[in-house]
DNA sequence: AGCACGCCGACT
DNA sequence: GTCGGCGTGCTC
């Protein structure tokens, strides 16, 4: 691209014989590369004011003029220098402010940002923007002060000082030397309670200049969290197992070596893992260094937190009730290098940490750790960039390793440690498939079966406790006119709605939409809707009449709500007034209550039947975790499976412990069908008002990406366009189509290739997903 | 994504 | 003759 550089003296010939009076001089242009948190993903150069040279550094965040209104917008600094060959040919504009004291991103942050935006197909800008907490943004918990000192007599010359200030009336003097011995700039109202006097002399000393004054500004938060921990009592290691201790050593190695070597650590729940964690951590932290450890949101549980809080002394929690300012407060102390361990869900992979020496990922097979708005990673992905930026080992850890990791594995390019055996040598529980199409008590709409009912009375009458999983909220998951086969539908989207009964309302759980039910069927008229399956609430219904003289409580998003309710109920069930446990997902992982002997799954058809690429994985997943919330205790444990597919691999080798089973098994199928692992898919989602409409527009631009695949010699396929198996939603309709490659990278490049040129339809909206988690 | 510009129709 | 509808295209 670049003509080949004459050597001249003369460097001004090269330039247009009328050189626009911004481009004289370039050698002492001083430029700053900014990027904008819009979803154009350019970099735009800016003039820096003299004063602000020394200043503006790349991760800075700055406010620029943009646009043609020149309309002041934030934007990140990623770049500054003299100006080179790259810088456009247009009037350049200044930036106007730096808007933090001290850049919010190092040189690594940068990279790992921009890595991100290439990767999941977004802006770098928005990337930026999405990294950085909103109560950074807005410097919560800190205001601007006022403080006070003495003038340096050096800048007041011509004045006899010592002398004017033996003149000075006693109050003025008495501020005056209050300021002088306080040897540090102080506020208003420290300083009339040192001078014992009112904001008069102040005032009046600052008039005569003998006292300045300038803005300051000031920390606020006293962060509650930290408070309510400092009584934690420390513990010590425990004794590690010889499979943790063997686990611990090849991480240790990679720590010492400083290798950016990726651990998928498979180790059955109750195997120790955590322990494992700890420990690594512990060498990390003895060097100066800090640690990141991202669990699933759902798992962010006292319990859990507890764990870390007791082990180390400086321990920040990320999670999702955090206030702006104690997020800024927490992002402040990591930047500042005085947290050791970092634990968060998902966002927490973007710890300002000065040097981290770690990270682990706890639970990796949770899906939450994908981002469903942009910018859509993965933040499994993003720690992998990041330790391979930052030089530090990356610990995957799960029971049940996603498909993805397991065949890094596979293929060496990650290393597998095995934790195939429970501390304690406790057994596996026994886990019983329950085929429950020939139920007498199911086929009477019951939840409960007979072998389920009859296990549940053994484990109670023996003293032990009982946790019952269901994968759905509500009493009933339709309302169903027996008249015409139609449930009642959400009149934005284009899913039944689920009926509440405590509050006596039909709600979708899609939008935010709930009505009190029609009592006549609106697509027939017919009276007489019935409440067909069983939600949580209908499961605690049926719990209380079948076994009344124990305790039950339900935990899903209804019941908790509220902030610690979580723990209310977990403490309940820990001391044990809590007989029956029922819930959904967030009752599926973490929980470990030794008392625990039996575990019911409810229905374990109902992920199974999802058209989706991971439906198998995840059935797989679910059980294995839910079966493993029994047997921590030395009663041992049995699981229960009730199922329509008795026959269903991902459920019979769950019930077999067998991992490695399943694996082969899927990723067989996988590979036949060239799905994920073994390819990519960015997911094209397209929605506007009318069907039609969204369905054309979507044929037409799947088949100029299909064209521009051919054209730029991409082996990329199309598969689609087809309506998105939620085809309404929030009152858009909505299409899909797939871009799949064997190499992500050519689905990156024909996007970003196509995507500027691709036609605008008016109110029609598209994004895209790449590697999407989810496919509704 | 904003936002300003511009080209059309409905008003004083 | 002007106000304002929204469609188009650019943003250092």
């Amino acid at each position: 691209m670049s003509k080949p550089k004459q050597q001249s003296l003369f460097e001004d010939e090269e330039l247009p014989d009328d050189p626009m009076p911004w481009e004289r001089n370039s050698q002492n242009l001083y430029l700053a590369q900014i990027v904008l948190n819009r979803p154009v993903d350019r970099v735009f150069h800016y003039l820096v004011p003299e004063a602000m040279r020394p200043l503006l550094k790349p991760g800075h965040r700055v406010q620029v003029p943009f646009g043609r209104g020149n309309q002041l917008s934030p934007g990140y600094c990623v770049g500054v220098g003299p100006a080179d060959e790259n810088q456009p040919s247009v009037r350049l504009k200044s930036v106007d402010a730096i808007l933090d004291s001290r850049p919010l991103f190092n040189a690594k942050m940068l990279k790992l940002t921009r890595w991100i935006a290439d990767r999941y197909l977004c802006s770098w800008g928005q990337v930026l923007d999405c990294v950085v907490p909103a109560g950074v943004k807005n410097q919560a918990g800190t205001r601007m002060v006022t403080v006070f000192e003495v003038t340096d007599p050096q800048a007041l010359q011509g004045r006899n000082i010592p002398e004017e200030v033996e003149r000075l009336p006693a109050k003025q003097r008495a501020v005056y030397e209050a300021l002088k011995t306080a040897g540090q700039p102080l506020t208003m109202d420290a300083l009339t309670a040192a001078a014992g006097c009112g904001a008069g002399p102040v005032q009046t000393l600052k008039k005569k200049t003998l006292i300045r004054s300038h803005q300051k500004r000031v920390q606020q938060f006293e962060n509650g969290d930290d408070a309510a921990y400092a009584h934690i009592t420390k513990q010590d290691d425990l004794q590690l197992n010889r499979d943790q201790r063997l686990a611990l050593d090849q991480i240790l190695a990679a720590i010492r070596g400083q290798r950016s070597e990726t651990f998928v650590l498979q180790g059955v729940t109750g195997s120790g893992k955590t322990e494992v964690y700890i420990q690594a951590i512990r060498e990390v932290v003895s060097y100066g260094q800090q640690a990141i450890v991202l669990v699933p949101e759902i798992s962010l549980t006292p319990q859990a937190i507890q764990r870390f809080r007791s082990r180390f002394d400086s321990v920040a929690v990320l999670h999702s009730h955090l206030s702006d300012s104690d997020r800024h407060y927490h992002w402040q102390n990591i930047a500042a290098g005085k947290v050791q361990v970092i634990v968060g869900a998902r966002s927490a992979v973007f710890a300002p940490a000065p040097h981290l020496g770690l990270i682990i990922i706890d639970e990796e097979h949770e899906t939450s750790f994908k981002q469903e708005t942009a910018p859509r990673y993965h933040a499994r992905e993003v720690a992998r960039k990041r330790s391979e930026l930052e030089k530090v080992p990356l610990i995957l850890g799960s029971a049940t390793p996603t498909l993805n990791s397991w065949l890094r594995v596979i293929e060496k390019k990650d290393t597998l440690i095995s934790m195939p055996k429970r501390v304690n040598n406790l057994p596996m529980p026994n886990v019983n498939i329950i085929d429950v199409r020939n139920d007498v008590q199911v086929r009477r709409n019951e939840s409960i079966g007979r072998v389920l009912f009859t296990g549940m009375q053994h484990a109670l009458e023996a003293g032990g406790q009982v946790i019952l999983f269901l994968n759905l909220r509500g009493y009933s998951p339709a309302l169903w006119c027996k008249g015409c086969g139609n449930s009642v539908k959400c009149p934005h989207c284009e899913i039944s709605l689920t009926w509440h009964r405590d509050k006596s309302l039909a709600v979708c759980h899609s939008c935010e939409f709930s009505a009190k039910p029609p009592t006549n069927c609106p697509s027939c008229g017919a009276p007489g809707l019935r409440y067909v399956g069983t939600g949580t609430q209908r499961l605690e219904e049926e719990v209380k009449a079948k076994f009344p003289n124990y305790s039950c409580r339900r935990m899903d998003s209804d019941t908790m709500r509220g902030v610690g309710s979580h723990a209310k109920v977990l403490n309940a069930f820990a001391a044990g007034e809590v007989d029956i446990l029922l819930g959904t997902q967030m009752i599926a992982k973490g929980l470990d209550f030794p008392n625990v002997t039996l575990v019911g799954v409810i229905d374990a058809d109902t992920m199974l039947h999802q058209p989706d690429l991971f439906a198998s994985e995840r059935t797989f997943q679910l059980i294995a975790q839910v079966a493993g919330r029994t047997g921590r205790g030395m009663q041992g444990g049995r699981v229960f499976v009730q199922t329509t597919s008795p026959a269903e691999p991902a459920i019979v080798k769950a019930a077999e412990h067998d991992f490695l089973g399943f694996a082969r098994l899927e990723l067989g199928h996988r590979k036949e069908m060239l799905a994920p692992p073994f390819s990519h898919y960015a997911r094209v989602i397209l929605r506007g008002p009318q069907e039609e409409h969204v369905e054309q527009f979507a044929r037409q631009i799947a088949g100029i990406l299909h064209d521009a695949a051919e054209e730029m010699k991409l082996s990329v396929q199309i598969l689609g366009p087809a309506p998105a198996p939620i085809i309404r939603l929030k009152k858009f309709f909505r299409y899909h189509f797939q871009l799949a490659a064997v190499n992500v990278d050519e689905i990156l490049q024909l996007w970003r290739e196509v995507d500027p040129k691709l036609p605008r339809e008016k109110g029609i909206e598209y994004i895209i997903d790449v590697d999407p988690v989810n496919m509704r």
